[in-house]
RNA sequence: GGCCCGUUCGUCUAACGGUUAGGACGCCAGGUUUUCAUCCUGGUAAUAGGAGUUCGAUUCUCCUACGGGCUACCA
């Protein structure tokens, strides 16, 4: 087992965009995968052509891209066992359906899908319990089993529709190994006869992806808490094709779970609570709705990548924060927690927070660039650097770094009200005027020099340095919002900030 | 309803059967910043309940409660 050679897959249906659940899943193999030494395939799981959403498949590969997420084997990049679409598969699930029938694994059923609803309110009716189409109800459904060969061949050639369906055995215990969970055991009885094969030609999921993991010779199956009820259907059916013994073995991740109240999350929940549920944003192709993203929320990649790892494993070190080669050493599948987790977004933040501090000043600059451009200011690279020591620090998300700056680039329009009313006294007008022919005077300007000023001017004039620094601020930023008034006068410059004071008074003294 | 999985601070979690039950986020308080954040220091706060096994259970077993998943010709 260990030189055998790692395989694992994320076969995710592109029915719509992968929500943060789904990139964990895929960052598990993936860590798992590249921990290893294995490889890393992608397979589309699109059976079902009546959920095809146009676009999921490239949303899939490329908010994963962005997420730092890549694939050894795919439908786009081919690999020894394509094609990865399932779509694409279909001759391959006929030879092996056949198989089971033969086998006496497998039958045909003929009731619609209207019969067997029917079937099931009227059960819901009686008695609050669920239809099954199972080894007991079986018994006197339509299908290759109650009626006479005869019967059901005719039925198939004049052209009625029908499902193939596992013959699931009466009365047995099936155990499924769990690498997260250890032996989960089911009795044969609580298991209902799956369509295995639908009236469209095409497979179910449970088919489809035991005949390929077989086929493309997967070692890990690694996916969400929900298959877990259906790991035993397809622990027979590897047992009824004959592989068993080289059957991968399973993982069962727990699953991602709402902030608030309880469920799993959810494609809504993010809009709704005010997070991005989603990596990259998200429009409907149908209804045009826009669902937001991590990227375009101002997170960065490696943020997203560091809170979905935390969530639900664990180095079992007090660390924190990790780089993707950090994951990668350090990811094993024993750490990974049994119970969900619930989302949180303030954490979130808060990882964003580490990384964004953690970036270069060139780095950020880049960041801000958009924004910049955007606003149509064009600073020198000096001034940037300047203006990005002195914000950096308070940026949690990237637009914060226009957010905390961009005061820096062009003068305030505007005065906060309330922040005037506050701080603007009888005197301030003629204190702040004394101020700048003082300023104006100095001939060397920096926070040092600014800052004796400062301390001299008030002692000398009588004012507390909040009656000076306060209104300055406000002058110079409109608010008060911003960094440290001798860091915001310094990058400012002397010439830039006079005029802020001239103008500002000015547009003040109209109010 | 049935089947399956789970349960440690509000949240994410750590703890070979022996710890003052640890860390992180949040929150609260103080300090720095004469703004707002950041940052620093400190604090608050948990083993769901009940039986058992054991010299000793967060840890093992069972029951209960609660939570979650599944229960489609969807994945």
């Amino acid at each position: 087992m260990k030189d055998q050679h790692i395989r694992v897959r994320f076969a995710p249906s592109p029915t719509g965009p992968l929500h943060i659940g789904g990139v964990r899943t895929a960052l598990y193999n993936f860590l798992f995968a590249r921990k290893l030494g294995g490889t890393m395939i992608l397979r589309i799981e699109d059976t079902d052509q009546t959920r095809f959403v146009p676009g999921a498949e490239a949303y899939i590969v490329n908010s994963l891209a962005w997420c730092g997420l890549d694939f050894d084997e795919s439908p786009e990049k081919g690999g020894p066992h394509a094609p990865y679409r399932q779509s694409e598969r279909s001759d391959i699930y006929r030879d092996y359906i056949s198989r089971l029938i033969e086998n006496g694994h497998a039958y045909y059923a003929f009731d619609t899908e209207t019969e067997l609803n029917a079937l099931r309110d009227q059960a819901k009716a009686n008695g609050g319990r669920t239809f099954q189409y199972d080894q007991q109800t079986r018994k006197t459904l339509q299908n290759s089993l109650t009626l006479p060969e005869p019967e059901w061949r005719k039925l198939m050639e004049s052209g009625a529709p029908y499902v193939v369906r596992i013959k699931i055995p009466e009365n047995e215990q099936v155990v499924v190994h769990d690498l997260i969970r250890g032996e989960v055991v089911v009795n044969t009885a609580n298991l209902d006869d799956k369509v295995l094969f639908k009236s469209d030609g095409l497979p179910t999921y449970h088919l489809a992806n035991v005949v390929d993991d077989y086929l493309m010779k997967i070692t890990h199956v690694i996916r969400g808490e929900e298959w877990l009820p259906s790991a035993p259907l397809h622990v027979l059916l590897y047992r009824f094709f004959g592989w068993e013994d080289i059957m991968p073995k399973f993982a069962h991740l727990p699953l991602i779970l709402k902030p608030d109240g309880n469920g799993k999350l959810s494609k809504r929940d993010g809009d709704r609570l005010g997070f991005p549920v989603f990596p990259t944003e998200w429009k409907d192709p149908k209804t045009e709705e826009i669902y937001s993203g991590y990227r375009e929320s101002g997170y960065l990649p490696e943020a997203v990548i560091n809170i979905l790892a935390h969530l639900g494993w664990n180095p079992g070190t007090e660390q924190e924060l990790f780089t993707m080669a950090e994951l990668i050493q350090q990811f094993s599948l024993e750490r990974v927690g049994k119970h969900g987790s619930k989302f949180d977004p303030e954490k979130a933040k808060w990882f964003n927070h580490q990384y964004m501090q953690r970036k270069s000043e060139d780095e950020l600059a880049l960041l801000l660039k958009p924004y910049l451009m955007q606003h149509g200011v064009t600073p020198s690279e000096d001034f940037l650097t300047k203006v990005i020591r002195v914000v950096r620090e308070r940026a949690v998300l990237v637009p914060d770094l226009w957010n905390t700056s961009w005061f820096f680039f062009m003068r305030p329009e505007q005065y906060d009200q309330q922040v005037y009313q506050k701080i603007w006294q009888p005197g301030t007008t003629g204190w702040i005027s004394n101020f700048a022919k003082e300023v104006e005077k100095m001939d060397v300007f920096n926070k040092d020099t600014l800052h004796a000023l400062v301390q001299e001017f008030t002692t000398s004039a009588g004012v507390k340095m909040g009656q000076l620094m306060n209104p300055l601020r406000l002058l110079m930023v409109g608010s008060n919002q911003g960094p440290g008034m001798m860091d915001l006068a310094d990058v400012l410059g002397k010439e830039e900030f006079l005029e802020r004071i001239e103008t500002g008074i000015e547009k003040l003294n109209r109010l």
